[in-house]
DNA sequence: CATAATTAATATGTATACTTACTATTTATT
DNA sequence: AATAAATAGTAAGTATACATATTAATTATG
């Protein structure tokens, strides 16, 4: 049985393939981020006052995850966490200036290296696969 | 900016996707494996005494990440590992009874929960997504 | 043949990724 | 108002996933 043409397996080295180009390019342009922390600054820069839950939400994530990603980005000095005054079970989370310069000038980067995720592919292939990964991501009828 | 339609984000939530179909299938059919698991099991089938570096090399993860699935692979009994005697750097690999029976009862469950991760695309979708993804593993010319 | 380079596996450390359980708090229900 | 149900976050545990370094053994090279 040959599983390197299941979706399973294909899908899984297109993940490894992405995630080591925007480790690549990070490392290259001189910042040390994940792809999830990255995802987590950028949910919060349009979200000012969100909280943890809400943000995993956004992004796909389980609590525990992102509870562990955002105490890096506060460790890191990009994020800060305070008690929400209304419901104390919650954080609101804000970006620091520093998050929030570090965020413009990630954001480029992070474009450019898009294309590089699907290097073989011809403009109208990529346009097709992304395509068809958002439909195969909408959840089956009942 | 909506990181939603980029590659990197649709590639991740299709990556989730197919390992949350994986799991609920072997749960429901009363198995405790990973995907991971399932094709280290899958490869040492048709290569009896293949060493670690080589599993890993086939299904292209690192040499620490297929250590510790093989040794937990060892401990739930379903392979065994043996000094190489020409090179006793190396452990030549095997599965047991048991490893072999399981494979064979796995393997009709992990082809048929494919079709389960792209639920929502019609076969004609399916078979350009797997095109477009096998191409796109392709490296890229120098 | 001695030494350098390489290689298999392990060890260590970091970062996801998810499950289950727990605490604290809030909301819904009686 | 008392209690039940739900929710935010954390804790603990398991399993990837990978980088770097180390050890032991093998192969290549001068």
């Amino acid at each position: 049985m040959d599983l390197s043409n299941l979706p399973g397996h294909l899908i899984r080295k297109l993940h490894q393939q992405s995630t080591s180009v925007f480790q690549d390019r990070m490392k290259a342009g001189g910042f040390d981020l994940t792809s999830v922390q990255f995802a987590a600054l950028n949910t919060l820069d349009t979200n000012e006052g969100m909280d943890q839950a809400t943000v995993a939400q956004r992004i796909a994530y389980d609590r525990a995850t992102i509870g562990a990603v955002i105490k890096r980005l506060e460790q890191k000095g990009f994020v800060m966490r305070r008690r929400d005054q209304a419901d104390r079970r919650a954080f609101k989370l804000e970006l620091t200036e520093q998050g929030k310069a570090l965020l413009k000038q990630l954001r480029p980067i992070v474009l450019s290296l898009q294309a590089d995720i699907l290097p073989t592919l011809s403009e109208i292939e990529q346009a097709t696969l992304l395509e068809l990964m958002a439909k195969a991501l909408k959840s089956k009828a009942v």
